[in-house]
DNA sequence: ATCTCTGCAAATGTTTTGCAGACAA
DNA sequence: TTGTCTGCAAAACATTTGCAGAGAT
């Protein structure tokens, strides 16, 4: 293949609206939906359209910096994550999302080969409960 | 509590619809969306309306006998899958879905706490790859 | 007979798209 | 200047709901 036949990569602007989501997200470590960013950006860019939301937030997540997830109704909502692949543990209280780097993978990978013949070649896990802090503050509301 | 206090189960009916739909996807062991099953059903009832398939999924996902997973593009699918929790292996090829009750399991719960002090009390698993027979018709095209 | 479920049609809520002007490079 | 984004408004889609009649017990 010649360099002239590779697609060339569209120029990528840093635009206000790019900006500003990523600022938003990557302060706030919770999965968060098109509707709620909308609201909070308005803020900052008064005049900011959901649909630029919808695109920037695709946008984002295809560049690797949002990874999103489907929740029930239709809905869906992005977190801000670096370019790694992780997995997350969600907190059902704060709804605080910590990464968690799984060791344990290596184990579950060989199991799911020998028992199952599968050839694993990606995985999604998602853990649910609480948080350290949430469990602290349990104890003395 | 009396037990004249305590609400009361509605009847549940065993109607076509929901018998139909039972089958159906006992049958197939693939997550589907409910237009699948709509146009699926057609076949054995052709007046089934889709809102019935939407009303008929949700209640039997209720009931235990359907797990749930939200899909890009606002969609939901459902699999038959008894009782029992258990985590799924999904094909790419074929998208055939096998139970992984993965022993494996217990070692990512005890790492979850001891590095996050994380408290588990549910997750999600899904694997990705290619499942035993397709990886054969692969070698074989 | 009674209470539940279904078909139909209309409504809801999220996400997508077309297009002309605004903006970044 | 040039090609990429954005705002606006309208469309597309999956899903939900109200209601009267059909169905299950």
């Amino acid at each position: 293949m010649r360099n002239s036949d590779v697609p060339r990569d569209r120029a990528a602007y840093a635009t206000h609206a790019r900006k500003a989501i990523l600022a938003y997200l990557s302060q706030e470590r919770r999965y968060r939906g098109a509707a709620e960013v909308h609201r909070a950006l308005r803020a900052v860019l008064p005049r900011i359209a959901l649909s630029t939301v919808y695109r920037t937030l695709e946008y984002l997540s295809e560049q690797g910096s949002l990874s999103r997830r489907n929740v029930a109704h239709g809905v869906t909502e992005f977190l801000y994550c670096g370019d790694l692949h992780h997995d997350h543990a969600v907190c059902r209280t704060c709804g605080k999302v910590e990464d968690v780097d799984c060791i344990a993978m290596n184990g579950v990978r060989g199991e799911l080969r020998a028992r199952l013949s599968f050839a694993l070649d990606d995985h999604e896990f998602t853990f649910y409960g609480r948080c350290a802090e949430c469990q602290a503050s349990e104890s003395t509301p």
